[in-house]
DNA sequence: TTCTCCATAGTAAACGCTTACTATTTCTAG
DNA sequence: CTAGAAATAGTAAGCGTTTACTATGGAGAA
């Protein structure tokens, strides 16, 4: 089809880079406006032009050069998501929604990762910029550097600028007046129920386990924690709250050690599934039944809460539906939250959900 | 720093879509070539220009239009990756191995899904090389429907043309004298390994689920599955062959129907490790122990294989490896594959890892 | 019949960048 | 000293689209 020569013909690369609007318009016997008007149909062409513009337009196997279109005013009709790994689940699942979302929109969908570095996370937001997408999505926590805030603000008044716009997804704000829309979940909700559920059925001594210090997620979480501890006038306990990262691996050496140390506790809050699995791990090693001897519970919900045995009492977190409603915000006209305002930030809720990890404690 | 307006100031919309390169060769007075040259690094500039030039730069925020630059000719610096689904770990896993060879590259990652569907595929690739990507890279089985097979052919074709290229990951080729680059893992090998493992054990009734039908992944597993049972001359039995897809759901699903029907096995070999979970659950729930009564083993070794209790055996395929290769591959100048040969196929081996679900069988 | 108005089609000016050429200095060597 | 080679800068021609403007030929109105 797309070839003139014959298909077994090995040599039949015509060395150029594929047909332009110019060879079809040829082609056709037409102007390169009126292909151009015939293709994005938004201008009167007649039927039979329009017929001998399509044939030709099969026979040179033609696709816009889609560089061209966008440098010519049209819009690039994709959006960017920035998120830390494609392959931790937590940002897959908030990736499928804006995958979905933006396809549904008839957009592509740039997905890069950051690995967890500040500057390559500003670094792609330009790259972004650079390919004026029409939005670039933000997805999870931040760090709290002032210095790295300011950047990010820059950034996000660039893209205003631009016209196109930054969605905090699972993110604090950059600041009153800086120009963002956000889409979050209620994290510090989904801890502090959790936290009240463990100590409705006794717990007393929670360890916390993981997530990066001084990073917007770990805060919220924490202060969830907290919030239930003060409303159920349990002391705090420093000795009880271990940050660190977000990892399997995490979790496992730090339960590992905790346990070497011989901590009192009777109940671990996971900051995520992925923490709580290595817990797990670490518990089942040193014979330690959950939920029998210790509950645990995890945080996000994710597909592997339900494989664990015992399966993990966890805060469920729509994350697909998170990245939906980050494109569907970030594609909608209303403008940017250039103020205290307003209707451009969205807060989707969480819920825990019980499963078989947590029982009341042995040893009240 | 990005606008000279105040910060506070809600109306600091420039209005415009960001500084071009004319305005920062205004700025720092001298000609557009200039700037170009400076940024580009690949022309002297002299070093007070060069310093204006920069400080011009951040002063205005710029960035250049990437669009203006891959039109003029610059390359895209983008490879595209088309996978099924972002969240799906198989596919997860190969997309990071993908994209982090490619930042490693300097190049941008433009990740798309088809969920399944072979004309939404089709599409994505037109869409790919609309946006001039230098590679795209197709990953996972692919349906053997003989038209999508001449129209995927042409796509390849196409790309070849324009100088870019198609790389089939995991999946069969579209034929002698397509232009492709291939990077496989030994899918056959890997199914026969373990099948012979099973045998090893000593069962003979082995059932195998999962796995859509006319489906390349599947037809390969499934031909290192009979082979070894060929090679061991056991029967070969089509009421133990139960094909249908790769999801957790349908191990799960099926594998009741069968408890149901009492069909006579000792062991389950699950088309993927989602299937296999799947499978664990039904028989968890039917309270069938693993290993004890039914031995069970999947494919892919994905995380979750080592989540499940029993820890899963399976065959381990090197995802990220897999990505990183594909990334190469299309990267490298080797010409593609216009002939019988070559150098542009690539295959990666796979080794089963043994774990915790495969004991000899109660009743030989 | 003449004039106005559609329906179509063509012309050509952007869009923002890269780069082949050309032009000016400033060295370096003979 | 002067010719020729750097080193540095500018000019301008694309790259492939979109789209405002212009042109042409009927059809219906007056």
């Amino acid at each position: 089809m797309t070839e003139k020569s014959s298909p077994t013909d090995p040599i039949h690369a015509r060395g150029g880079s594929g047909a332009t609007i110019a060879d079809v318009a040829q082609a056709a016997g037409v102007s390169v406006a009126t292909v151009s008007r015939a293709l994005s149909g938004n201008y009167p062409v007649a039927k039979a032009t329009r017929e001998r513009i399509f044939r030709s337009v099969t026979d040179l196997g033609y696709v816009a050069n889609a560089h061209a279109r966008a440098l010519a005013g049209a819009t690039t009709r994709t959006v960017g998501i920035i998120i830390n790994d494609v392959a931790d689940p937590f940002f897959a699942y908030i990736a499928r929604g804006v995958e979905r979302q933006a396809s549904a929109e008839g957009r592509m969908c740039l997905i890069t990762a950051t690995h967890g570095d500040k500057e390559r996370e500003l670094a792609l937001v330009d790259l972004m910029r650079e390919q004026r997408t029409d939005a670039v999505i933000l997805v999870g926590g931040a760090s709290d550097d002032p210095r790295y805030r300011k950047q990010m603000a820059d950034r996000a008044r660039a893209l205003d600028a631009a016209g196109s716009s930054l969605v905090l997804c699972g993110r604090p704000s950059l600041g009153a007046g800086v120009p963002t829309k956000m889409v979050t979940y209620d994290n510090e909700g989904g801890a502090f129920a959790i936290t009240d559920y463990l100590i409705s059925q006794g717990h007393r001594r929670i360890l916390y386990v993981g997530g990066p210090r001084d990073f917007s997620t770990t805060a919220s979480r924490l202060s969830g924690f907290y919030r239930a501890l003060d409303a159920r006038g349990i002391e705090r306990d420093p000795a009880l709250v271990h940050e660190g990262a977000f990892g399997r691996g995490f979790g496992y050496s730090r339960m590992r050690e905790l346990l070497d140390q011989e901590v009192d506790f009777t109940a671990v809050f996971g900051a995520n599934d992925l923490v709580a699995a290595g817990i797990l791990e670490a518990l089942e090693e040193r014979g330690i039944r959950v939920p029998q001897d210790v509950s645990v519970v995890g945080y996000d919900d994710v597909p592997v809460a339900s494989e664990l045995r015992p399966r993990l009492t966890t805060v469920r977190v729509p994350l697909e539906e998170l990245g939906r409603e980050a494109v569907r915000l970030a594609l909608s006209q209303s403008p940017h939250d250039a103020g205290a305002s307003s209707d451009n930030t969205l807060t989707v809720g969480t819920h825990i959900v019980i499963r078989d990890s947590v029982s009341p404690p042995n040893k009240p």
